[in-house]
DNA sequence: CTCTGTTTCCGAAAACTTTCGAAAACTGGT
DNA sequence: ACCAGTTTTCGAAAGTTTTCGGAAACAGAG
């Protein structure tokens, strides 16, 4: 078998003319008057060479076409591997767009490797020197050391549904937040609706400011006032939808839509709406974002905006190797369209 | 730089005697009676080796701690890698295993790769050459061509609830699934259920038998007969569950509680229920299987049986990493306990 | 200028990997 | 059983990489 595979690297480029042997170190040595040792540190890129040896014997490679073993060795061993860091639980959220990258990875036959942010003053080169050619940061936190510490080790990174706003330093893919919560306002608004809260996630959170203005757009589109009560913010969990629902109907003109900043935090107003004894959606409407899982399997099934998250995922993925590569990026922020998906958690007032 | 780089290693475990030279491929391939080329095809994951071979070889390496120069080249590049693979979706379920086997890994300092089940002859071996040390199979199904490339490649397995029965050749780690469907059904009976139907998995999945026989061993117990009718299979899906409690609302005497195989599946049974204007738990009682986020964000809450996904996780990659290590495991097959968690989706009769 | 580290660069030797041919073990035939 | 072709397995030799020590260049202190 090992015969086979080889086979097909004979053929390539200009070949070498037949009965001549393949250009070895040791000829490249004699003609550089250096030692093989040398000439492959050279091929290696080790540091212990001085920068007028190097160029003298990366000149003699190149004009016998040396190709080293590593090269001609099966593409398997060669593949290159991306990390991906996730902070805290792999949420509905998180596990598709890891999906998504895994399916982009294995299309293109890239290794993904998967962890926690790192600590510890090294991490970032640690990476490097176990392989990992470009990092890709879910909905993480990156503070300017840490942007530092990825500079310094060289190694490029690709934030997916980062947190803070489109920094011109950090590539990053993410969805139209605004296109989002101004289409779930509207099919609200035009189901009758004019009582619409919306309860999101972190006010700090670029993708949550984003869905707001959405919705605020939307809103006064419509020339309907939004009372401050109204926009509540909190936490991307269960627990936030179901406290923040219990205020929002407490209200003494309580809404009869509510908008959430993600699914799991509709989830969380569906339940709150229940143990109230209030069906959804006939006498509230909750409409989710994200579109994961969860909206699929509730009860009822939710209405909600939809992020191509396993797009999004290869996306990232493709970023990554293209800055792996060297690449320039015309662009530093890449946003995919939101789709509304209207399931059974919204209806007439 | 390099002289400084090497001394952490020297303190590792079990330390040469002072003075004594680092293990060689030489002094393996002696002891094996084998040549240094065998053995660095071994440490290689080439193909050309006889199984047996390799085998005696690989021991040898491990008894003797030979450390391979891409390894020694720095202390972060020497962190053994585990591959994690899963087949299909990153459903809640294995989303939480894999959560469990990041956290112990990121406390081992292990890195884990992550990848949909390879095809190709050569994917084990390329699992080697990459540098994997095991492998770790969520819910996939293992064929026996599949064990025999992990064989060759000399790739220890670990599986992490396994679809098949517990084979002696496969190492695996699973919940009590038994005592966890005789746990709920233990339950719904003490709330005075006497019409309980179980809606599962595929019939031939090990977990999904082994929790109809703890849900039957209950139901005996309790000299409550069990109608053909009331044990259904089909997937662990939502659709399932959608689909399966129609057909038993359906039957002349209909259950009034349903023990559903996963969560997904009893989320699916609610949903049946509500479209039907029953309500969960005051007109159908509903357990579920699992714990996952699932049942904590369901409206309403999920009674469910937990497995403690987590920890399996990290059962399996420390499995994984001793095995890796060469030990020798005492059982096969690790069974972590399961626990009913009540919450709202059920009540008395 | 001399002495004493320190760093840079190189190569010999040792360690390791790959190539490739040959023997052994299978394949199907007859 | 025997044979010709194929595949598998292995090791010798060739090729390559790493280790480690030493020479030369450099840098400061006396």
């Amino acid at each position: 078998m090992a015969t086979v595979d080889r086979s097909p690297t004979e053929g390539s480029g200009k070949s070498v003319p037949a009965g001549a042997r393949r250009t070895t170190l040791a000829a490249v040595a004699h003609l550089a008057g250096v030692s093989i040792a040398t000439v492959s540190k050279v091929v290696n890129g080790r540091s212990d060479v001085a920068p007028e040896t190097r160029s003298r014997v990366q000149e003699l490679l190149r004009r016998h076409d040396y190709v080293a073993p590593v090269d001609r060795r099966t593409e398997a061993a060669a593949r290159p591997t991306v990390e991906v860091q996730f902070a805290g639980d792999l949420k509905p959220y998180v596990a598709e767009a890891l999906g998504g990258i895994v399916d982009a990875a294995t299309e293109l036959g890239v290794s993904v490797a998967i962890s926690q942010p790192a600590r510890g003053p090294r991490w970032a080169r640690d990476l490097v020197s176990m392989g990992r050619r470009a990092l890709i940061a879910v909905t993480s936190v990156y503070t300017p050391a840490y942007l530092d510490a990825l500079m310094q080790a060289g190694l490029p990174l690709v934030v997916l549904d980062p947190l803070h706003l489109p920094h011109s330093e950090v590539n990053s893919v993410g969805p139209t937040n605004f296109a989002g919560g101004f289409a779930a306002t509207q099919h609200l608004l035009g189901l009758g609706h004019r009582r619409i809260a919306y309860l999101g996630g972190p006010a700090i959170a670029a993708a949550n400011q984003a869905r707001v203005h959405g919705y605020r757009a939307a809103m006064e589109a419509r020339g309907t006032p939004v009372p401050d009560a109204y926009i509540r913010s909190g936490e991307f969990t269960f627990q936030t939808g179901v406290l923040g629902a219990a205020v929002l109907l407490d209200l003494p003109s309580p809404p009869t839509a509510v908008f959430a900043g993600n699914d799991e935090i509709a989830l969380g107003v569906v339940e709150t709406a229940r143990t109230r004894g209030l069906r959804v959606p006939q006498d509230l409407s909750v409409v989710g974002f994200d579109d994961t899982l969860l909206a699929r399997v509730a009860s009822p099934p939710l209405t909600t905006v939809r992020q191509p998250l396993r797009e999004m995922g290869g996306v990232a993925l493709r970023t990554a190797l293209r800055l792996a590569d060297g690449e320039k990026l015309e662009s530093h922020h890449v946003e995919l369209a939101t789709e509304l998906v209207v399931r059974a958690s919204t209806a007439p007032v």
